[in-house]
RNA sequence: GGGCCUAUAGCUCAGAUGGUUAGAGCGCGCGCCUGAUAAGCGCGAGGUCGAUGGUUCGAUUCCACCUAGGCCCA
């Protein structure tokens, strides 16, 4: 019999499962989404609204997705979804870097032997495919997270089109003047034989030799500044880990505001070198040795004399001291090579390491290029493509500079010009691809000038018009181009986009006319870049055209790569100026951090450059993803967690979620526990949803919102204030808010508070009441509500509940207007009061655990409570006192004003009794829990003095019997 | 080595212009329920707020330094 009253109940109904599947559910939606067009449609509704658009950053097109383009892809996908419901015009146009030295490297990887006997063009094309692949593979993986885009039409660098844009844009730079070919030390690898970008270099340690070097000096040099030196041998000392840049040393730096001293040898822990053999140096037994002392005369920098007195022996007396400032101009001698060295002056020079002289090669170092340029000093590099000696050197030549290190040190020994060697452990530049050592060397590039015309100033100006997503984005950038060199964007490479200018034979002036130049490029958007590859020089030329300045006819290409950077720089000018969707400049772009030295950087130079502004309005940030200890991944500590795993085994929504769950501030980190934690609040927050599909089957969606009851204005202002709070947090960009306060607002307010309180008026009341309509009406627009909220962020389960909301307008939540704050049911009086209900529920529960502990009750329905109130507890109950073994979930609740007993004679007032549970949290409040009276009601389980009074239904209570009578 | 950043319970996050016992949710432990059931409810235990100095009547909050970690650069 009992069945036939559990018939009588409206239990929950849904078909809406409770687990997710997520893994087989996911490819069923994306389907859903592909085939009826939701992306287009959503474009459609919006197409007439206020863009905001994101501008996608093209990751490169080489290997699989890692969790970092994961993360990157989640987030741009939720802002995109967030601004699409809110109905601004919001279209994603996912890009691909598609050009560059890694494709080239893998490519080269694969023809094995063949790479050097390749053709260019087979070299490109084989290339292209390749980034082709790449493409197809990324784009499968990143529709999988559920990124909604453009996706059939994405853009890439190596499109025609956007190849045409590329030349363009260097064409304006060109016209612009911003563009030269200078010799310049740039990093380079002389295993790749190319030029690297400093994106391209990575540090690693490496071990070198770490010699003390002296520079003889005529003691005349110094004029009258240092008279005690007068007729010695003197001696600048430097240090330096690159020996085999000597050859090209063409001076010595000091730090003007440094103090030197010139210490006379110890003669005991120095035994006189052998007298030099060449001239050019300090003659060799002019001055008369004194007992104990050689003659000679080294002079570094005072501050380092502490560290430097045992490592080289510097025990004599301090001769004098001078000032660097004074130094400058004196001529020193080349240790091995009859050159003169002179002092120079420069800022950078420092007291950490060394000796506080500098050794300068303005061909080998950057530095020593800024110093050499200003003191008109060759920029000298007796290096070739290889890292080998030129004929330059002849002792030299031929060998490879690290190898070429032992010969030198040894020379130096020789030359007695090498006070100590040792070997040091340091972290030094290597190529990224090969991991190889790199050098310095000077070699002629193309270089974007970021003085001319003030660009750096412009661009620092553009810097603080732009919103910087943390903040502090804005001093990163600021530092990183008040610092930066000129834009080197010379490749010695075939994968990319030529340099395409032309070049007379005649007196090497470079064609630069803009007729030629928009002619190029209009070659290159029709046929690709492949084409200067393919023709003459002359054929990009108007027939018969001569050299403008010598009037000569013989021309030549340049066939340096442009820096991939350049590419995905212009993007803005390819994808959002060309693309008829899109509109300039963007509204954010958002990168990992690592971004501010690459394409937020890259774009900026290339906008301000050409049109004078930036190219974004905002730019966010996030971090790195690390591992579950907050370190970084790497297949060597084997604590790679990759995207496609996660999904295989928890679903992408799983990814999604974890997306927005950190703070992408900093680095976020992901591991197991991460994970399990997630699917938990994942799974709380499909249950309540369920719950309320559950409870909603027989609704009939028609306004009940006069007859809502207390509880139910306070769930309907909770929900107004969730809404308001999580629209805040997506327009702050705070997605970890909007998880956060989605999951608590399931578990705290819904779960268990509103729907556990909800279950007895949902399932015993009759279905048609208004009491129960009244509670259907509002969990409808709490699912209506939170399933829109929930939609950019888990968007595979909002649009799966979205699917059994009845009578919901819109094939899609994503087509459905993102839900508004409802300002007539937020009431912040209102929740101040129920939270002190709350409060006092959250006490009396205490009291409760005590007795289901001590099995005086199990369900807290076989109780009735007593609740002993000071007054202001007191009155606030009494206002609710129907309500309250509602509220309790109890069969009984009686409250008892606790007035001190005492005053006015105790009249009115009782004392609580010496068993009752005295809260801590509530002063003055004491419970008593006792049995409830009567008997359970088999319908609805409360415990009422009414059951057995019905002959006719003896299991029945009052008002159950009159519900099914 | 330089620039920028981070450090609060096992996990994800709050928080305080410096001021009584530092919060939430999850997880964990102990129970209850069996009409959200591979669910739901209740209670409880978890933190020298990275370390050390300093400023202050008082610092986890401000300053310095250090340690660990991250990105970028050298």
């Amino acid at each position: 019999m009992a069945k036939d009253i559990k018939d009588t109940l409206n239990l929950p109904q849904t078909g809406f499962p409770m687990k997710a599947n997520l893994t087989q559910k996911e490819p069923e939606m994306l389907k859903f989404w592909e085939e009826n067009k939701i992306y287009e449609k959503l474009q459609n509704k919006n197409s007439g609204s206020k863009h905001y658009i994101l501008h996608d950053g093209p990751p490169y097109a080489n290997g699989h997705i890692h969790i970092g383009h994961a993360l990157n892809k989640i987030l741009k996908d939720i802002i995109v979804k967030f601004k699409s419901m809110q109905g601004f015009y919001s279209p994603y146009i996912p890009g691909w870097d598609c050009h560059g030295l890694p494709i080239e490297l893998q490519v080269d990887k694969n023809l094995g032997e063949k790479k050097d006997r390749v053709d260019i063009l087979e070299k490109r094309k084989l290339c292209k495919e390749y980034a082709e692949k790449f493409v197809d593979i990324q784009r499968e993986e990143f529709k999988r997270l559920g990124v909604m885009g453009d996706w059939a039409e994405p853009y890439l660098t190596m499109a025609y089109g956007y190849e045409g844009t590329i030349v363009r844009e260097f064409a304006e730079f060109v016209k612009k003047g911003y563009a030269y070919k200078g010799k310049k030390p740039v990093h380079w690898c002389p295993s790749c034989v190319t030029a690297l970008a400093e994106a391209e270099v990575e540090y690693a340690d490496k071990e070198s030799p770490s010699v003390f070097v002296k520079f003889g000096v005529e003691s005349s040099e110094f004029g009258d500044k240092m008279p005690a030196l007068k007729g010695k041998k003197v001696f600048f000392v430097i240090w330096t880990t690159t020996p085999w840049t000597l050859p090209a040393n063409l001076a010595l730096a000091f730090h003007p505001d440094i103090t030197y001293i010139a210490i006379e040898l110890n003669n005991e822990n120095n035994p006189p070198p052998p007298p030099f053999s060449k001239g050019g140096m300090v003659a060799s037994g002019d001055s008369p040795r004194r007992g104990g002392f050689s003659d000679e005369v080294y002079i570094i920098a005072e501050g380092r004399l502490d560290a430097l007195k045992e490592r080289i022996d510097l025990n004599g007396k301090v001769l004098a001291k001078i000032s660097g400032k004074d130094l400058e101009g004196v001529n020193a001698e080349h240790p091995f090579i009859r050159r003169k060295s002179r002092a120079v002056l420069g800022e950078f020079v420092s007291l950490e390491e060394g000796t506080g002289i500098v050794h300068i090669a303005p061909g080998h170092g950057e530095d020593d290029y800024e110093t050499g340029l200003k003191y008109g000093l060759d920029i000298y590099a007796p290096v070739d493509d290889k890292g080998k000696f030129t004929k330059a050197v002849p002792e030299l030549e031929g060998q490879f500079v690290f190898k070429a290190n032992t010969v030198i040190i040894e020379t130096l020994k020789n030359k007695n010009a090498l006070i100590k060697e040792e070997k040091i452990t340091h972290s030094y530049p290597h190529c990224w691809r090969c991991k190889k050592p790199v050098i310095f060397r000077a070699t002629e590039q193309w270089f974007i000038s970021v003085e001319h015309n003030n660009l750096r100033g412009k661009c620092l100006e553009e810097i603080d018009r732009v919103s910087w997503i943390p903040k502090w984005g804005r001093d990163r950038i600021y530092n990183m181009v008040s610092g930066r060199p000129d834009w080197c964007i010379s490749r010695q490479r075939a994968w990319g986009v030529p340099i395409t200018l032309i070049r007379c034979e005649g007196c090497g002036e470079f064609v630069k006319k803009d007729s030629v130049l928009e002619a190029i490029a209009k070659h290159v958007e029709e046929n690709g870049a492949d084409i200067w590859f393919m023709k003459k020089a002359e054929e990009f030329l108007p027939t018969g055209y001569k050299c403008e300045k010598c009037s000569g006819a013989s021309f030549s290409k340049e066939m340096d790569i442009l820096d991939v950077w350049f590419d995905s720089g212009v993007s803005h000018a390819a994808v959002m100026k060309k693309n008829p969707k899109l509109s300039w400049p963007a509204d954010i772009y958002l990168e990992g951090s690592d971004q501010h030295r690459g394409w937020f950087q890259s774009s900026l130079l290339a906008s301000v450059g050409t049109r004078g502004t930036s190219p974004y309005r905002t730019v966010l940030t996030h971090g790195f993803v690390m591992d579950g200890s907050g370190k970084k991944m790497s297949k060597s500590l084997g604590n790679v967690v990759a995207p496609q795993e996660v999904i295989k085994a928890h679903g992408a929504e799983i990814l999604r979620l974890w997306g927005s769950a950190e703070d992408y501030r900093d680095d976020v980190r992901i591991s197991k526990e991460i994970i399990d934690r997630l699917t938990e609040a994942y799974r709380k927050i499909r249950n309540t949803a369920r719950f309320l599909l559950g409870n909603l089957y027989d609704f009939d969606g028609k306004d009940y919102s006069n007859d809502l009851r207390g509880i139910d204005l306070w769930a309907m202002s909770r929900l107004q204030t969730l809404t308001a709070k999580i629209t805040s947090a997506y327009e702050r960009f705070d997605f970890h808010e909007v998880y956060h306060l989605l999951h608590n607002f399931c578990v705290v307010d819904m779960s268990s508070f509103y729907l556990d309180i909800l279950k007895d008026r949902l399932y015993t009341f009759k279905s048609d009441s208004k009491e129960r309509r009244a509670a259907q009406w509002v969990l409808n627009r709490i699912l209506l509500t939170m399933t829109g909220l929930m939609a950019p962020v888990i968007s595979f389960t909002a649009e799966e509940i979205w699917r059994f909301i009845a009578g919901k307008k819109e094939e899609s939540v994503f087509l459905s207007p993102f839900p508004k704050t409802d300002e007539k049911y937020l009431d912040p009086a209102l929740e101040e009061k129920w939270a002190k209900l709350i409060a006092i529920r959250n006490e009396t529960n205490k009291a409760l655990e005590i007795k289901r502990q001590n099995k005086f009750i199990g369900n807290s329905l076989e109780a009735k409570v007593l609740l002993y109130l000071p007054e202001n507890e007191f009155n606030l109950l009494n206002a609710y006192k129907d309500f309250l073994p509602t509220l309790f979930i109890v069969s009984g609740a009686e409250i008892i004003p606790l007035h001190p007993p005492l005053s006015k004679g105790g009249e009115g007032g009782f004392v609580k009794p010496e068993s009752a549970y005295e809260s801590e949290e509530i002063k003055g409040m004491s419970v008593i829990v006792e049995r409830a009276s009567g008997k359970k009601c088999e319908r609805c389980w409360n415990w009422s003095t009414s059951v057995g009074t019905y002959s006719d239904a003896a299991e029945l209570c009052h008002r159950c019997y009159n519900v099914i009578k």
